[in-house]
DNA sequence: AAGTAAATCAAACGTTTGTTTGAATTTAGT
DNA sequence: ACTAAATTCAAACAAACGTTTGATTTACTT
């Protein structure tokens, strides 16, 4: 599926909405103001508000996949190298892409997702993710380097929660941390930079082998 | 603020509406018809549709912090064992009310608060939970038995982020563990006992102190 | 039994919703 | 310059929205 700049900037502008008010709670007319075109456009490009969304899933999903790809690419580093790339690549993907993760966590609260596609699109992007992270991992236990007993589900499923939930708290954190006057960008570094520390210590003190043994070195 | 059981069942239905769909996804007729009332009681009860998600947010509110106060009453366990009893009262706590989390989930991705009665009541919340946990981490520090350098915050942020993950992905758990024929409530209880064992590895590995020392002992 | 207040109802209110229409305008190909 | 297709627009559409109305029923007090 290709889409002209026009259709992208609606796309763009329909993301930043959704992200911010949800999906019922954004109108159409929120969208063309906006954006500054016709009510009509919206129909007459994407042919409703819900192949709107769809268009956006299916947008971003084919940047996500092209973007896995290239992390998978640094097969030369250790183990530990490459769960830190990881995890920063994903903290910062999840950062640079806020408004798109702010929908699909929304989607994902949904009891019925709101189109076959979008939950195909999801669940792919999802097990693409956790099958890149099994890699890393796997890898790492083959070398001797990681535990054998690690629970990959379950740590991806710690590694984004925390994100998201970082991410989704901002103006708690904000107060928490007396950051009542930094700006936005700031912040966002700042809690970047915590989330890369606490993560990556996580991840070590969970795939890093006891080194508790009876003494005898 | 007081509610009659009439009042107590809207709120029950309309949490659950919420929940699923979200809260400009759900009409007060898909609520007045659930709950098999007129459409007008929603008015003459709580005045509007945004007065009931604040007083359902009230109810909750009330209830957590009783709930807290409990928690907080085991001072006679150690350190460990307190953490480990918070982690399974957070994780039995948002899967009991599951949908009410999701309603919280929700809102805390609205870049505006809906009202200014939601945002106060959640803020609150969290502070109560952060101070809790760090009143048991902080003991554990002064005994001498958790390592001093602990982001409470990001542990917190961690916990429940994760939690709240895992229950937001359900149905892609159920497809990667090929659980598809099983219960709900099945389902529900396996995630529960994964995400104890996980979480409770997972802070006591942050928690501990290293003993990789020289070797002297 | 009468009276009063609370609760319930069908119906209607005025807006807003997503979508369609059909004419007007712009763009692109020859 | 002409034509045809693509784009843009104001206007209108029916349906759904949250809320209000005013009559009616229920529950309780005296």
């Amino acid at each position: 599926m290709e889409y002209n700049p026009k259709q992208l900037q609606i796309i763009a502008v329909a993301e930043r909405l959704f992200a911010a008010k949800g999906f019922s709670g954004t109108s159409i007319r929120d969208i063309s103001q906006e954006a500054d075109i016709n009510v009509s456009m919206i129909s007459y490009y994407f042919g409703s508000k819900e192949k709107l969304i769809e268009a956006l899933f299916t947008v971003r999903a084919v940047e996500f996949r092209k973007r896995l790809e290239d992390l998978l690419m640094n097969v030369d580093l250790s183990p530990f190298q490459q769960v830190n790339l990881m995890i920063d690549g994903i903290i910062d993907r999840l950062i640079e892409k806020q408004c798109f993760h702010n929908i699909v966590a929304r989607e994902q609260l949904m009891t019925d997702s709101r189109t076959p596609i979008i939950s195909a699109l999801l669940r792919d992007l999802k097990v693409n993710n956790l099958r890149a992270m099994e890699n890393i991992i796997h890898n790492g236990q083959k070398l001797g380097v990681f535990r054998p007993d690690v629970d990959v589900l379950m740590l991806s499923t710690a590694l984004f929660g925390t994100i998201n939930q970082a991410l989704s708290t901002k103006p708690f954190y904000r107060i928490i941390n007396d950051m009542q006057d930094v700006t936005e960008d700031y912040l966002e570094e700042d809690i970047r930079k915590r989330l890369s520390i606490h993560l990556k210590k996580l991840f070590r003190d969970t795939l890093q082998k006891e080194l508790n043994l009876p003494a005898d070195s």
